[in-house]
DNA sequence: GCGACAG
DNA sequence: ATCTTGTCGC
């Protein structure tokens, strides 16, 4: 039997499944955004053969999209990455990214699936909960739900369907390339989440908040001195 | 039993 | 996720 540590207490998997659906309840579906300013991008990478996790917050000015702040965690790595259960491998060393920031997102891009999960608690609605930070799951590929064939157009948008519920939508954002999928973290409707990730959009496949953090969780040097500099430019 | 399976 | 160069296409 396999466990792990989380929140201080040792969970078997069944455990963390169990708990997924309880916190699940918690989710807000309703829009609790308002003034939307910053924005920012969530992601995470792993460095010394993955036994070290990264984590990368980058806050960008919603209007503008140009980088504001953006902070980097390491942590050991925790657990192996188990499908449905990536929440409890990545959440620690983002809410601990997340704490170090100085200016404060007003909404979370997050790398991964939201309410489009098997127990409708993705690492979106795990980070989102638990920060109280409204949260929009963005993942570039499905877990769970089916959809209608989407059209090869930018733009195109078809319902992620689960259970007889719409737990998502399927957006092209760029012409012939493979499309995201969208999802509610906490704290916002479907409707506006797609509404923030489209103008989050600036000609590229993911939204330039989850843009910044990719490039800085993968530790791209090139990406975290551009991204430095940015910051102390900005002092 | 078999296929699916975020990052 | 990560290991990795060049290459096809808009």
């Amino acid at each position: 039997m396999f466990t792990f540590e989380s929140q201080g207490r040792c969970l078997t998997v069944a455990e963390a499944r169990e708990w997924q659906q309880e916190m699940a309840g918690q989710i807000v579906c309703r829009d609790e955004v308002r003034d939307v300013h910053t924005v920012a991008g969530v992601d995470v990478g792993f460095e010394e053969n993955g036994s070290v996790t990264r984590a990368a917050v980058a806050v960008l000015d919603f209007l503008t999209l140009q980088l504001v702040d953006f902070t980097i965690a390491r942590l050991p790595t925790c657990m192996p990455y188990i499908p449905g259960l990536l929440s409890f491998r990545e959440s620690p060393a983002v809410l601990a990214a997340l704490q170090q920031l100085t200016v404060q997102p007003d909404l979370l891009l997050c790398d991964g699936q939201g309410r489009a999960h098997p127990r409708r608690f993705g690492v979106a609605c795990h980070v989102g909960l638990l920060s109280g930070i409204p949260s929009i799951g963005v993942a570039k590929q499905r877990l769970c739900g089916e959809h209608d064939t989407l059209p090869v157009e930018k733009n195109s948008i078809v319902a992620l369907m689960d259970d007889q519920q719409t737990i998502g939508y399927v957006l092209r954002s760029r012409t012939g390339i493979k499309p995201l999928y969208v999802s509610i973290g906490h704290r916002i409707s479907l409707t506006s989440a797609m509404y923030f990730v489209q103008e989050s959009l600036a000609g590229y496949k993911l939204p330039e908040p989850i843009r910044w953090a990719d490039g800085l969780a993968s530790n791209r040097g090139k990406i975290v001195e551009k991204a430095s500099r940015i910051l102390e430019r900005s002092i």
